[in-house]
DNA sequence: AAAAAAG
């Protein structure tokens, strides 16, 4: 019932035959009609084995690693490596003997107690059947802009079999029917793998997640740490991923496990919310990538139950609401003021869809030597979403917004209904129009931050499933989270930030799908009016002509902080490109004027310098 | 001003 892995590309490419046509400023084509897929690759003409089935998970005590039939097609010797610079690799001459998982620390006894994460795939969507929906649309994903700057910056990979990741990892990436890596991944993965820092921004649903994994998989898989200390109770992770909430935390370890099933690379969740015992407990029995919330790692720090001495590798997703006023302080303590190792001794990776350059000159504090790399237009899924405004005054927006759900149970799709995403300002207002969703018959629950944990991941769980087709929330839903089948998000409320709001639509339109966004419009977005006229045109939207009227109007006093003005077409600029004409001493925090940014050789004529003609690659050239 | 994140 599944279609197989072959099947999937034949699907993408059947599916969507004109996509590219459109885009004039691509300059990268895949060879879409010559597409092998990775494990056809690199087989020499007969007598290899033949590549596992993946719909076929093997058991759960499987042998890990370097033998077994699947040794051998993914890695052809003589494939392009990016291995340059990795301590610890140990080329093993295309077979991958001996280069993997020869990890010390001896928790193999624990491997075969693993629970297989694919297990339980098909049960967890009993609600929608069309599983080749779930394969992402690649086609979607061929004309994105790209634009890379920094040193030396590694070339992108078009296949997953280029890269030499390990043959448990590649497996892994079968088992998630990953067929090529999206944009995001085809260039920050070789980055990453090349130990370099970076800062990445790329559109919502395009495979960030994996593109910050499967290095730190590889990474810790090959690499010879020294013995980690084994303190009273103390556990000391080599890797560190955070996230602003705690759903989105889960979703990360859920994801992650996946990645490492079988690779004896631990991964661990600890967050606010859950009792922290078992979370201990899990702790305890290892751990090599640590998933957190903040807050709860910094109650673990203070308890002295983690230590940051070993972190090799820091990702935090979600970068710039990770660094925003609310959470900065935090973010500072637990990189800056524990006893985690400074930039350089370790690899740090910033992902997010925006990236506001005040927050990224906070941000470049984190990063040495750092790429700055944007994917996509304007942070958003643009062409895929569908976005519509309309203006609402306060007083109509229920009865308004059952219109738009009468409209779409009748239009539903395979006479189930779609699942809507409905965000509104502030936790009481959610619950409110929950209730009154209920109270008028349409299936409704809501997710927000007065909300027991308990109560949120229900929520998610209900919504997810279908259950309830309805999910009201606040901004804790807006970011990060992968809820497919989401249809429609509508902003009963629009937020005051545009970047908000661009993560907000990301809910929909994801793995390439399209979706549709509406947002309730009035007096009291004023601020908003430019920012969101000015995302929408950029995203070939229809404006509204009374929106464009108020977007003239420039006297509303920039509370929507148009970022974008003069931006052009990506969602993310490496602010650096443009400090580094402008020299303001306010950039540079004062009197530090080369190093501010982690990067050698400053930015006048030397080498590595970020002047135009050098340092500097780019998709356009 | 609101949201999130520790209990």
């Amino acid at each position: 019932m599944r279609t197989s892995w072959a099947d999937s590309v034949a699907n993408s490419q059947a599916e969507n035959p004109t996509t590219g046509a459109s885009d004039n400023n691509s300059s990268f084509h895949p060879a879409r009609s010559t597409y092998v897929p990775p494990h056809l690759r690199n087989r020499p003409p007969s007598s290899d084995p033949p590549a596992p089935s993946q719909s076929a998970p093997p058991p759960a005590n499987d042998r890990v690693g370097n033998s077994g039939p699947a040794a051998g097609p993914a890695w052809g010797a003589g494939s392009s490596r990016h291995d340059a610079g990795r301590p610890g690799y140990v080329s093993s001459g295309g077979r991958n003997v001996g280069g993997w998982n020869n990890r010390s620390g001896g928790w193999d006894r624990g491997r075969d107690r693993e629970v297989n994460p694919f297990a339980d795939e098909d049960i967890t969507e009993p609600a929608f059947s069309d599983q080749e929906n779930t394969v992402i649309n690649f086609d979607a994903y061929e004309d994105i802009p790209v634009e890379t700057s920094g040193d030396n910056v590694p070339p992108p990979v078009n296949t997953f079999a280029e890269i030499d990741l390990g043959e448990a990892l590649n497996l892994n990436i079968r088992r998630c029917k990953y067929v090529k890596p999206t944009p995001v991944q085809r260039h920050a993965i070789p980055i990453s793998l090349g130990g370099r820092d970076l800062m990445a921004c790329a559109q919502t649903g395009s495979g960030k997640t994996a593109a910050f994994c499967f290095p730190i998989i590889s990474g810790i898989m090959q690499g010879q740490y020294a013995q980690r200390p084994r303190g009273a109770r103390t556990v000391y992770p080599l890797a560190l991923i955070l996230s602003p909430t705690r759903e989105l935390s889960c979703q990360i370890h859920e994801e992650t496990r996946k990645f490492s099933y079988q690779t004896g690379v631990k991964v661990v969740v600890a967050y606010g919310g859950a009792p922290i015992n078992q979370q201990l407990r899990e702790l305890e029995r290892g751990v090599d990538i640590l998933v957190a919330t903040p807050g709860r790692l910094v109650d673990l720090l203070e308890r002295a139950r983690v230590s940051l001495q070993m972190i090799r590798y820091l990702a935090l997703d979600e970068a710039d609401r990770m660094l925003d006023m609310g959470f900065e302080p935090q973010i500072r303590k637990i990189v800056e003021q524990m006893d985690m190792p400074p930039p350089g001794l370790r690899q740090t990776m910033l992902f997010s869809a925006t990236f506001p350059k005040e927050i990224q000159r906070l941000a470049s504090d984190f990063l040495s030597n750092y790429i700055f790399l944007a994917v996509g237009r304007v942070g958003s899924s643009t062409d895929l979403i569908v976005q519509r405004v309309e203006f609402v005054h306060e007083s109509d927006k229920r009865s308004h917004l059952m219109d738009l759900l009468h409209a779409q149970r009748e239009n539903g799709v395979h006479g189930k209904q779609s699942l809507t995403l409905v965000f509104v300002e502030t936790k009481k207002g959610a619950d409110a129009l929950e209730h009154w969703l209920c109270m008028n018959g349409f299936p409704a629950t809501t997710i927000h931050g007065d909300r027991t944990q308990q109560e949120r991941e229900q929520a998610l769980r209900s919504f997810k499933s279908g259950n309830t087709p309805i999910l009201v929330a606040t901004d804790v839903a807006a970011r990060g989270l992968d809820i497919p089948h989401v249809a429609h998000v509508v902003n009963f409320d629009l937020p005051n930030d545009i970047d908000d709001y661009v993560h907000r639509i990301g809910r929909t339109g994801r793995a390439g799908k399209s979706g549709l966004a509406t947002a309730f419009f009035n007096e009291n977005n004023l601020s908003m009016a430019k920012p969101l006229a000015d995302l929408m045109q950029e995203a070939n939207q229809e404006v509204p002509a009374w929106l464009t009227r108020y977007a003239s109007r420039v006297s509303y006093g920039g509370g929507g902080r148009n970022r974008r003005s003069g931006g052009g077409r990506f969602g993310g600029r490496d602010f650096r490109r443009e400090s580094s004409f402008t020299r303001g001493a306010d950039f540079y925090g004062g009197g530090n004027s080369s190093g501010g940014y982690g990067v050698p050789g400053g930015y006048g004529g030397a080498p590595g310098g970020y002047g135009p003609s050098n340092g500097m690659t780019s998709a356009w050239d």
